[in-house]
DNA sequence: CTGAAAGCGCTAACAA
DNA sequence: TTGTTAGCGCTTTCAG
């Protein structure tokens, strides 16, 4: 447990040569100039002394700390904060920033995240990531405005820090594009009751979709609840039990397809023969785990983590003067993840699948 | 944008006293005695600058950084790890230590992983915690040692490092023993293929809980399959199957509890009238999404991590100057959440509830 | 009770 | 091409 005391100077006096040398060498100073025999002697000290540099006197000296704060919501609650924080620590460690990370309550008070964000600026963050936990429209602590910030899965009300956020609208026309493209035409949407941007970007695309395929939107099978798997049962069951009742459900959700595919079974309708379902979210959990796995859309959690953590250290080391950035949310966008529940209807039998592929 | 840039000598200049003053004051700094006009004006002036300290140089001075550096193998992979870092987190802070995060790969190489923990040591961190994905045993980079370290969810194979596991045996007992409680005699065990300590523990638990009734263990009531949602159809479908059928089913997991689920539908068996299932890991998006809602064993996540981090403070901090901690690695109970899939044995009669429940 | 000054490990003028 | 040295912001002896 003997601390690691090796420093430069230590390396500087085992090879000979200044600790101006060493520090120039090793971090490939530009226009200073060393002997290729100098820098071998350099570098072989400090591998056999197991020299790293300590970055907290770097730190102090260049005011710079190579850190990253992230802030973020709730961080527990859902396994998608994790993708996120996958994402931005592998990209902050591809540029050799290190992520720092604080957790904050989603109502928390203004004074406590005020503390969060304080937090960070005591150890020096070079810049702040702030993460919500779902899609919406957030203000900002103060004090974030004093180093650069980039928010995930938010938007920001003042529209000056720039930002990401997942393609909702795009992903439901995805997700409903490929109902449409399997030859489905009465498509249902078992969707929640949340004032959420989510549920308005998926509605939307959703009647994109339909009506891109010359459907006329029809309201009659839309069913709303609460985004649960209990809400989903209920929503499905309610649409499945019309006369004329749709052949594919897009669920606001995994979990409210969860639902639909226990009202389905109960109505006797086997997935995907009778009854086409497509979720939101890929939760792996669920969607593998439901039989048969649930074709869902996925969020891109992963890719705004770093997407934030790129345009973070744009703007930190200042490549970008213009920082035009936070004009406009960056929308990333939601790829399908084809699993089995999808099939033509009517798939009963083998003929009607190629029939309706061929429609 | 303007960086912070009021120090301690700004504070010093604002209250008119020197900076050794105001250092002493704003740290509390026992055996420094000023009056308590100082103080105040101290702390008016400090507020009124809203200074905070810079904490790379009060941990360049002070050898001490005050971070905590974990390193998480594979943090986004399963919903857990947000809850070890959410109890590290939260715990940390308590404490005025700062978490930083590095991601490693499950079966990244010893290189790699070392580089890791390097990473941490540049930075400086007091202290290092390990956390695995799941419980099982692991080899630890060398450096690892240099500075203070904890385990989490897994154990030491040298047993220098202190470790937090969970108590899959008691788990288990708990969740056989709730079934036992209301009433059932045969209960199935849905187990999986997997060579891992929570495999075994959660077996003898199982049997711990049974012969602890006075029942023979049976081993034609434990079926093995791979530990999905598939894995645990095939399995219960196995025991369902049988003509002296068990009446209650304890799964490895939540996901092939899923699997149960479906198994029983097919069978045609209502849960929980005609068949109770538990769970283990308290998967919220399946046992809560699961009709009815699934009982099931919660893992200690996040208990592990606040553990972890308080061990590791005191380690750090030498309160404990005999580091016997690591003898034995420390079991973290896991409570059974009671949900809606256990109920007595034929209960389709409310009569036969009461009898079952006074057995 | 308060202040002056040394120095943590490093980088970057500047000097040689 | 390499070396000397000041200082980043703070804590902490040691003197007043």
């Amino acid at each position: 447990m003997a601390r690691k005391t090796v420093g430069i100077r230590d390396v500087a006096a085992a090879a000979g040569v200044s600790v101006t040398t060493v520090s120039h060498i090793l971090n490939d100073t530009p226009h200073a100039r060393a002997s290729d025999e100098t820098r071998k002697k350099v570098r072989d000290a400090a591998a056999a002394l197991g020299y790293g540099p300590n970055r907290m006197a770097q730190g102090l000296r260049t005011q710079r700390s190579a850190m990253i704060g992230l802030l973020s919501e709730d961080i527990a609650t859902t396994p998608h904060a994790g993708m996120i924080i996958k994402g931005a620590e592998e990209t902050a460690r591809k540029h050799d920033y290190t992520l720092v990370i604080i957790n904050t309550d989603k109502d928390a008070d203004t004074r406590s995240k005020r503390r969060d964000v304080d937090a960070l600026l005591e150890r020096q963050v070079d810049g702040i990531l702030y993460a919500t936990m779902y899609h919406r429209a957030v203000s900002l602590p103060p004090r974030l405005f004093e180093v650069p910030a980039v928010l995930i899965d938010s938007t920001d009300r003042t529209g000056l820090v720039p930002c990401t956020i997942p393609d909702e609208r795009g992903g439901a026309r995805t997700a409903v594009t490929a109902l449409l493209d399997a030859g489905h035409h009465r498509i249902g949407f078992v969707t929640n009751t949340d004032d959420v941007p989510a549920t308005h970007g998926r509605l939307q695309g959703y009647r994109d979709a339909v009506q891109g395929a010359g459907i006329t939107f029809d309201p009659g099978l839309v069913a709303a609840q609460e985004s649960e798997a209990a809400g989903g049962y209920a929503a499905a069951k309610e649409l499945l039990s019309r006369e004329d009742r749709p052949t594919a459900l897009f669920c606001y959700n995994d979990r409210m397809a969860m639902g639909a595919y226990r009202a389905a079974g109960e109505l006797g309708l086997g997935i995907p023969e009778q009854l086409s379902v497509v979720g939101f979210d890929n939760q792996t959990l669920i969607a593998e785990g439901l039989f048969p796995g649930l074709t869902t859309v996925a969020l891109p959690h992963y890719e705004m983590g770093a997407w934030a953590v790129q345009t973070l250290i744009r703007l930190i080391e200042g490549h970008d003067e213009e920082k035009l950035l936070a004009d406009e949310a960056t929308i990333l966008s939601c790829p399908l993840i084809r699993r089995d529940s999808v099939a033509p209807p009517h798939a009963s039998t083998p003929a009607g699948a190629d029939a309706a592929l061929t429609d």
